[in-house]
DNA sequence: TGTACATCAGTGAACGCGCGTTCACTGATGTAC
DNA sequence: TGTACATCAGTGAACGCGCGTTCACTGATGTAC
């Protein structure tokens, strides 16, 4: 039967929602239409009215994904000047190496978790993700502590973090041990640069 | 027909050999047992004289893609000593970033390629991957440079290089110029942290 | 404002294809004598 | 060393299942008058 607009328009952001977490969950290939309207709460011929095909989806997914992600760290940039840049830094590193950040990679950042996903997928996919990517390093660069280029220090601690965040993912369950010190590891070795010790050490 | 037996072990290191790079490129999920057969030489239905299953061979191609991995950055933690901590770590930095390096995924770090694959699939592919790491890390921990503790060092600068690394495949096609940008970067950095500032510039 | 009808979001059966896996078969290899 | 036969690696057709996608249908919504 026919819905209205607006209930159309919720039911297609339901969906963007259960994709742009499932897709970091479970990868692209690793979650089926089907299961994904049933997230969503609905079944899956419905599919079809919203989105011209599965990898149209995941365009539009990752552009959910990254908007979030974006949206936090600009949020974060913006209190840069009135909570201190070495403040914001920390807890933000602090919280992006969190265990509970690991072990929740629906919620977490698209760039670890999707990243592997867009180069091995079509142009558009790599399109938004690159997209993103800017995005997130013109903001992350405001954030990132240390005298040389914002820029190139932003694109340095933030594959440190992505590649610790991927590590630490690939060996939790098999090497607990290892995994959660591949996120001390780096955690400590982020928060040292920018002079905050307090953190590194009732966490670390 | 029959084979003699050195045929058949033989075989069996090819479809190991196409796993370990044809997984590395396209993922598990990405890449069928027939074409994994074909670009081995053979047809699909001898893959189970060799595997009960797609996934142990994936348990299996990790293994083997893992031990040229760790054979490498072994051989090169042997001539530390010789040639120079500093300068066998800046060539490993700079191969490991190298264009060429991104480009082709299949014949690289297992640890940029994998990660994402192994943190989806089941705790056989998860246990082989912390294995590699560990092994990765303990040779790694001889070629890194600092007046730290090596081993957190290691780990830091490794999750360094998989993000870049993850992070150039992603974008490049896409935004070329960002990717080779985050390559750039890294790469710099690192060289700089070493004190090796020759290499950084001929081709930063 | 009320009425008649076209529209279209959602449903669920169905389609066609490709996947991982199985199996009957082949014939050279390995072995028992 | 030679012979007879069991073994088993590789072949390719076939199986069954699950996937992405299509489609006829439903009935509330939106619209023309």
């Amino acid at each position: 039967m026919r819905i209205s607009k607006e209930a159309a328009a919720a039911n297609r952001n339901r969906v963007l929602d259960a994709a742009a977490r499932l897709f970091r969950e479970k990868g692209i290939d690793g979650i089926t239409v089907a299961d994904l309207m049933k997230t969503a709460g609905m079944t899956h011929g419905g599919f079809y009215n919203h989105f011209e095909s599965k990898e149209e989806l995941a365009a539009a997914a990752f552009r959910t994904a990254f908007a979030a992600a974006v949206a936090r760290v600009e949020r974060n940039a913006a209190q840069a000047d009135s909570r201190g840049r070495d403040e914001v830094f920390a807890h933000y590193v602090d919280r992006y190496l969190a265990r509970e950040t690991r072990d929740r990679p629906g919620m977490s950042c698209p760039m670890a978790t999707l990243g592997t996903d867009a180069a091995r997928h079509g142009p558009e996919l790599r399109a938004e993700f690159a997209d993103g990517v800017r995005r997130y390093i013109d903001g992350f660069s405001k954030i990132v502590p240390g005298d040389g280029e914002p820029r190139a220090q932003a694109i340095a601690v933030l594959s440190m973090l992505i590649g610790a965040l991927t590590l630490s993912r690939a060996c939790a369950g098999a090497d607990d041990a290892l995994a959660d010190e591949v996120l001390a590891a780096v955690r400590r070795r982020l928060l040292d640069e920018c002079g905050d010790q307090s953190l590194a050490i009732d966490r670390g």
